[in-house]
Formats: structure tokens, C-alpha cells, sequence
DNA sequence: TTGACGCATGCCGATATAGGCATATGATGA
DNA sequence: TCATCATATGCCTATATCGGCATGCGTCAA
């Protein structure tokens, strides 16, 4: 098996930055591909490309104005992502401090055992 | 080029289901690695594998315990993309709750104001 | 030392990617 | 109708993935 698709869900379809970006673009309103081509420095086709897949996860509506076609956020689907993350929160705030306490355990035992830290 | 590399940030990491899952579970607590492939149902070697990636992303931290390794949450990684998604709430709360609306206020927009609301 | 256990890693195969380039499709206007 | 502009799509290459399987490596207990 490879890789998911980019096109079975939001997770995979924000894990590339270029569109992010288109994302991050579209809050501002609608635009046409070639705008946005344009403004991020990719290719038209690629900026197609990076919309097909946010439309295949609903990210992202295309409306057909004369020649061009103006594309619109649709943020909902990225909800699940921002609730699925939400669950981690307790994790970096400041009121759960078993975090510090894990961190200061594991200095200490990385003191006391030999490197075995292949992470790169 | 292919897609990016699944270490090349959170974003790449969590686009996986069973490492979400194994995030999921190591909120519970620090954890084995065979206890973990055997409560999602995956080979040790896979295991092994997504959480080398988890690793090598920060998002995890392994934590020699005698014959085993434990590994421990660290979801600070997290933060940034909690946050990056926070940016789009006003689009799922409130008046921008539906799409329809939403390109109604776009529309609008767009006739008071000149369209080239020039880039960046 | 030997064996058993826990985990990491290497190799393989199948697949889907991102990007470049050329081209097809679609709408518009003359 | 035809030419033109705006997008979409197809083909291609290189690459990185995820999964299975076998095996290497380190730790512990006899």
C-alpha cells in the first residue's frame, strides 16, 4: 500500500503546504485559479491541480464566472481536524503540568542511559 | 518530486489514521510498543514504524524501560497546527455557518469593492 | 553462555504522489 | 465561425510512502 490519498480526507488533503496556502488565500474571498496561481509562484496547472483536491474533500467550491472560474473557501470539513487536535490541548497548557514532569523523567533517564538515540 | 516527506512536520505525520491512533492512545499514558500494535491491530514492525516517524517529528518520545521502550506523548508539536486551524474558525461558527451565505457576503463584497483587492 | 523476549530495521512490492509540459475543454467576443 | 483567454486534464519522471516478512540488536534471566 502507498501513502493514503490526498482526496480521502482533510488530514491528508492540508498535509501539503502549497495548499495551505490556497487555504489560507481563499479566507479573503473568492479567486480565480490563475490569481492564485499567480500569487503563490506555482504553475496554473498545479494551482488546478492543488483545487481539484481540496474539492474532492469539500474544502473548497468552485463557481463559474464568464471565462473564469472563482473558487471559494468551504471550511467546514476542517472542523473534525481542529476537534481531533483540540483533544491534545490539555497537553501544551499550562494546567497540565504532567507534561514537565514526563520531560524532566526523560532527561533523566537519557542522563543515565547510553545514547541510544538514533533519532537523527 | 513525490509528496513530502512524512517527518517533514506534524501536518505530514498525523495524515496518517493509525498514528493518530496512536496518539490518541498515548493520552492515556506512556505505553509499550507491542501493547500498542496489539490494541490497533498492527504488526510490531508497524508499529515500530509509525512511531519512528512520531519520533522523528516530536511528536513522541521513547524512554528505555529494561527490555522495553516506552513511548510517551509530547504534544506541544501539535500546538502549530491547532493554531493554523484556529485561523479558519470564523468559518464554521456564527454567520459563516453556511456556505450559501457565506457567497452571498462574498458576492456582495465584491460589488461594493473594487475585485482586484490586490494581492497580499 | 545461551535462550527468550522486545523492539528496530532492511528489503520488497504496489501505489499515489507533486511537478513539468503539452494539450484538451469551455466560454467569450468579433 | 474562428481566435483567444481561463482552466482542466493527460502523460511522464522521480520519489516516498505503507504494509508484510525476515532478521538484526539489545536486554534480561538461568
Amino acid at each position: 500500500m502507498a501513502r493514503a490519498a490526498t482526496t480521502s480526507d482533510a488530514f491528508n488533503a492540508i498535509a501539503e503546504p502549497q495548499r495551505r496556502e490556497i487555504l489560507v488565500l481563499l479566507r479573503g474571498g473568492e479567486r480565480p485559479v490563475t490569481e492564485l496561481a499567480r500569487d503563490l509562484g506555482m504553475s496554473q496547472p498545479q494551482a488546478s491541480k492543488h483545487l481539484r483536491v481540496l474539492r474532492e474533500v469539500g474544502l473548497v467550491r468552485a463557481r463559474g464566472a464568464g471565462k473564469q472560474r472563482l473558487y471559494g473557501l468551504d471550511a467546514r470539513g476542517l472542523r473534525p481536524v481542529h476537534e481531533w487536535l483540540g483533544g491534545f490541548e490539555r497537553f501544551w497548557s499550562g494546567s497540565f503540568d504532567r507534561l514537565d514532569e514526563y520531560v524532566q523523567d526523560l532527561k533523566q533517564a537519557r542522563q543515565e542511559e547510553p545514547p541510544d538515540d538514533d533519532d537523527q
